[in-house]
RNA sequence: GGCGGCAUAGCCAAGUGGUAAGGCAGAGGUCUGCAAAACCUUUAUUCCCCGGUUCGAAUCCGGGUGCCGCCUCCA
């Protein structure tokens, strides 16, 4: 399969260390609020990688940190009365709730939280000070740059031009400008671990070299997050950690493309956001990962309502020819394969093929999705209660194999309640005898408790608005 | 200023040398008591503009225009 790879711009065969095993390392959120729209995207992006790379048989390692400690969130503590903890656990909290919502693979997720890794984030620090490549000054520990020979090699910069083009910086701790913070001495009411340089917290980069280094080695396969994380988190990670271990800390780096809203990046610090949960209002949060993975993962996607709307009515399609499928498991039956089901099977064999092939092609879901209604269609024109339940099975089967990948087409028929059954048996009854008008009433009603009901060839069928 | 990305129909979006996927919306039709769903037909002689390479370009090259991201916390 082919990925993207950031270190070199170029597409690369990808070769996991271990032949049946994969390591992968997503940044996850700082939980000081709750996640946004354009935080859910790296989120479903690689977790579909994920998916897909279970679907060809490889054992996944997946672990996406919760950062648990950090200036923001020791704000956000203050603001409300509460501990740095309190606040980390209530959006933790959170965050598992909007990550079931987008059908995130949780089981198989491992979340380290940074504040459970301390002892080996002060362990990997002091050896970056044996080696000379870090510095205490009075409590604060940096990172020196210069220490690192190829800074810059993921995102492209230049040293030099970095210092000269470094916005003022009143720091003058550093040895270099760009230097970084490896431990932040604690302030008067911060909360604190202690160290060899006292009483203090972690920086940021740190924490994911750490996490990661201890949960899957000190080189992994693959390192995850969204674009606007290239720099300076991204190379700092690399400098630490290279540094450290002289080994390459990353083989292949992904980077997802920013969400926008009206053409401008969504983030919580321009204020044009909306959060997974003001979303959940709306609409079911599979639409919103099925959006997210309508388009190709490194191009901007613009969110808007509309978009959702039209997606909505996308996933519907394939939600009703899944149900097209499983009606005729119910009301068809097996025979021998005549030389035409074969084609059948044949023909659906093709639309899987093109959906592979699309994955294996840096993660291309949009051309997977279009493989997916090319599927259903097929389907849709070709099936009825005649054709033999082996090729209804086959097809049900691939699309829902399929599905799984991408995390859509999940949710399971639902049993009615008696009483809603019992009007629908009633309003049945009352068209046999052309009786339209109490018919419709009935009809009516059950769209007032949120049911829509169809009436097919194949029977009267119904869906929750 | 430096680095990088993007520009395809009313909307969303694939396609990176062989003659424009797929979805949404719209129009007409089949089916149907009606509605819905489904199916059929239809909607870009053309891919931001101008040159060039080529038998052939949305795709490659040069130039231009517009938009965006990173360079500072950010997915």
């Amino acid at each position: 399969m082919k990925l993207y790879n950031t270190l070199t711009r170029k597409k690369e065969e990808f070769k996991p260390i271990k032949e049946n095993e994969v390591t992968m390392y997503v940044c996850g959120p700082t939980v000081y609020d709750y996640i946004h729209v354009g935080n859910a995207r790296p989120m479903v992006v690689f977790d579909t990688l994920r998916r897909y790379f279970i679907y060809k048989g490889y054992k996944v390692k997946y672990v996406v940190n919760y950062t648990d400690i950090d200036d923001k969130i020791i704000n956000r503590a203050n603001e409300e009365n509460k501990t740095a903890k309190e606040i980390a656990e209530k959006y933790i909290k959170a965050f598992e709730e909007d990550a079931k919502g987008l059908n995130l693979y949780e089981e198989k997720t491992i979340h380290p939280r940074a504040t459970e890794y301390i002892r080996h984030m002060i362990d990997f620090i002091e050896k970056l000070i044996e080696k000379g490549a870090a510095y205490n000054v009075d409590g604060n520990v940096y990172f020196n740059i210069e220490s690192a020979e190829d800074y810059g090699k993921l995102s492209k910069k230049n040293i030099d031009e970095l210092i000269s083009g470094a916005r003022v910086d009143v720091n003058e701790e550093k040895i270099n400008p760009m230097d970084f913070a490896l431990w932040k001495k604690a302030k008067e009411g911060e909360p604190y671990w202690d160290s060899p340089w006292g009483r203090g917290r972690p920086g940021w980069h740190i924490e994911c070299s750490v996490m990661a280094k201890t949960l899957l080695g000190d080189t992994i396969d693959i390192h995850a997050g969204g674009e606007d994380l290239q720099f300076p988190h991204h190379e700092n990670e690399i400098a630490q950690s290279e540094t450290l271990t002289g080994k390459p800390f990353a083989n292949y780096w992904l980077h997802n493309g920013m969400l926008t809203i009206d053409n401008q990046k969504m983030s919580k610090s321009l204020g044009n956001f909306f959060t997974v949960r003001d979303i959940a209002k709306e609409f079911d949060l599979e639409v919103l990962r099925f959006f997210l993975l309508s388009a190709h993962y490194r191009n901007p996607i613009n969110f808007s309502k509309d978009v959702m709307e039209q997606l909505k009515n996308g996933l519907d399609r394939l939600y009703n020819g899944k149900s097209h499928l499983e009606y005729l498991l119910k009301n068809c039956s097996d025979r021998e394969l005549t030389q035409e089901d074969r084609k059948s099977l044949a023909d659906i064999d093709k639309f899987k093929k093109a959906f592979i092939e699309s994955m294996e092609d840096d993660i291309n879901t949009a051309d997977a999705i279009a493989c997916l209604f090319d599927l259903v269609k097929y389907a849709n024109s070709n099936f009825d209660e005649k054709t033999p339940k082996t090729v209804v099975q086959y097809t049900y089967d691939n699309l829902i194999e399929l599905s799984q990948i991408l995390g859509i087409l999940s949710k399971e028929e639902e049993i009615l309640e008696e009483e809603i059954l019992e009007l629908i048996e009633k309003r049945t009854q009352a068209r046999k005898e052309k009786n339209y008008k109490l018919a419709d009433e009935i009809r009516d009603k059950l769209r007032d408790m949120g049911i829509i009901l169809e009436d097919t060839q194949e029977g009267v069928k119904w869906k929750r608005i």
